[in-house]
RNA sequence: GCUCCCGUAGUCUAGCGGCCAAGGAUGGAAGCCUCUCGAGCUUCCGGCACGGGUUCGAAUCCCGUCGGGAGCACCA
């Protein structure tokens, strides 16, 4: 017997989870907008504590980073709107930036417990060794010692790339990544919120190991790219002797189908001027979709369809847009627009006046939009060349023998291919999804339409109306 | 190469030893409807990677093979 249910697929439950206790946590690293190949992350933290009533934390994870992939200082500002975009709900709002003497305290217990060590190899030397499974002069150091290195680093004795402290794990774990992990390093650097003050930076899985804890975490959803991070937690929990710990969670890794997502990327083409900013459709932020009028809740149901599971997945950009269409056909208007358009002057015509439409063909009861006809019409080149001698109907109008002069036939609504058409119109142009623009002219109701209008230009596709001036329409194409 | 993870139709997913001769979504095909290449309705196409076990019984458990992914940073 199979469940009769086809429903939105439900999420597993979270292991240990108790109504009104979860606590999870998002950590953006802001290094520019959030994008759609995050979305997994942040809309399964955010479902999870809606189901069970819990608290959502935005940890920006802004550590001093690396020289590749630096802080963005308007990146704070993107990632948070456009997680109100999408719906997140956040209860809090942390920096890791301002938790930096937290770090410093737990370090210094952590180094008391003679776990760790401050190590003075260069990255090469220190590679090198690990892969040997060789620990250097430095792992035997007393813990006076240790201490006395690590106030050296906070006083500036010692620059960038000069030590570390390192956790003493398992110098031949079979895992390279963890023998002596680094717990913190030295960057001079300025930090975009808190300048220079900082010159000894905690690396990820400590920074987290300290705030999971102090910060009640319940849960870690995360990505399956950061397992290795739930055993350095661990690790640090243990050598801290701290015994309540949050539940691991991955999920595994969502891509897009001949699409490369980075937010450093988004960055970097944005300065270069390659994208017209960040929320240009190809760089598929959030802004973007929210540009090109996809709706939240289709972005919401399309990555929770994917559940929990570790299984990574390559999906094409069409999942997406049958999710969004689903939503907003009922809701868009329809309207003529043409594309390169070609004029086509109809020889015979013996009516004039304009046409009453409906604007949704499923919602007549919806009103009507008044198109004015004449014997000059517009058509798109591509239906010009393709149907060109044939007999064709104008949508809602009359049929024509294509062609530049054209042959009126008669007004009756045959069964031939329909084409859209204008007369005079306004001007419109609708930004592709691959950065190209469609060039044409819309029938004149367009023009009273407004920013943020969603609507339909048949046989063309979905847009959102961007802007709307005495001169064009300007519309951003969200999907067929 | 090493460590870990995953493998249900083209794609995504449900399935947790008998309710599965495997369900849903998307996609494709056909038809109906519709003055859109949209929506809606109907029908169809298509899958448990492979090989061994365990068991009365396996998509479900175990082993192996093959395939895919992630990690292997003084990034996050």
């Amino acid at each position: 017997m199979r469940k009769p249910e086809a429903g939105p697929a439900e999420l597993p439950p979270l292991a240990g989870a108790e109504e009104g206790k979860v606590v999870v946590r998002l950590a953006p690293y802001p290094s520019g907008p959030l994008h759609i190949g995050n979305a997994r992350a942040f809309l399964l933290n955010d479902e999870y504590a809606k189901r069970y009533r819990g608290k959502l934390i935005l940890a920006f994870d802004d550590t001093i980073g690396s020289e590749e992939k630096p802080i963005l200082p308007e990146a704070y500002d993107q990632v948070r709107e456009g997680l109100e975009w999408a719906g997140i709900t956040i209860h809090d709002v942390v920096y890791k930036s301002d938790r930096i003497p937290l770090h410093y305290e737990w370090g210094e217990t952590l180094i008391g417990t003679g776990r760790t060590f401050v190590c003075e190899c260069t990255a090469e030397r220190l590679q090198a060794l690990r892969k040997e499974m060789k620990a250097c002069e430095h792992r035997s150091q007393e813990v006076d010692e240790t201490l006395a290195m690590w106030r050296a680093m906070l006083d500036g004795q010692y620059h960038e790339g000069e030590a570390v402290l390192r956790l003493k794990t398992d110098i031949a774990h079979p895992n390279p990544a963890f023998r002596d992990r680094v717990l913190f390093r030295i960057a001079e650097r300025e930090h975009p919120r808190v300048g220079t003050k900082y010159r000894v930076w905690p690396l990820l899985e400590f920074s987290w190991a300290v705030d999971d804890h102090l910060l009640g975490i319940t849960h870690v959803i995360r990505g399956k790219d950061l397992v290795i991070e739930d055993m350095m937690e661990s690790a640090i929990w243990d050598a801290l002797g701290i015994a309540r710990r949050p539940q691991f969670v991955h999920f595994g890794m969502l891509r897009f189908k001949d699409l490369e997502l980075s937010k450093s990327g988004i960055r970097r083409e944005v300065e270069e001027g390659r994208l017209s900013g960040y929320d240009d459709p190809r760089t598929w932020s959030l802004q973007s979709l929210r540009r090109r009028g996809l709706r939240p809740a289709a972005l919401r149901a399309f990555v929770l369809s994917f559940g929990l599971s570790l299984t990574d997945v390559e999906v094409p950009a069409e999942s997406l847009y049958a999710e969004n269409r689903r939503l907003v056909d009922k809701d868009a208007n329809r309207y003529f627009f043409v594309p390169d358009p070609v004029a086509v002057e109809i020889s015979g015509l013996p009516v004039t006046g304009p046409l009453k439409v409906p604007l949704h063909p499923d919602f007549p009861g919806r009103g009507e939009r008044t198109i004015p006809i004449a014997a000059k019409v517009h058509v798109t080149r591509e239906d010009f060349e393709k149907l060109r001698g044939m007999d064709v109907r104008l949508k809602d109008f009359c049929n024509v023998r294509l062609d530049h002069k054209a042959q009126f036939l008669s007004m009756e609504n045959r069964d031939i291919p329909k084409i859209q058409w204008v007369t005079h119109g306004v001007n419109a142009h609708v930004v592709m999804p691959d950065g190209s623009e469609a060039r044409g002219m819309a029938e004149p109701a367009a023009a009273a339409l407004k920013a943020d209008d969603f609507i339909q230009f048949e046989r063309f596709g979905f847009s959102r109306i961007d802007r709307v001036s005495k001169a064009e329409v300007r519309a951003y194409f969200a999907h067929r």
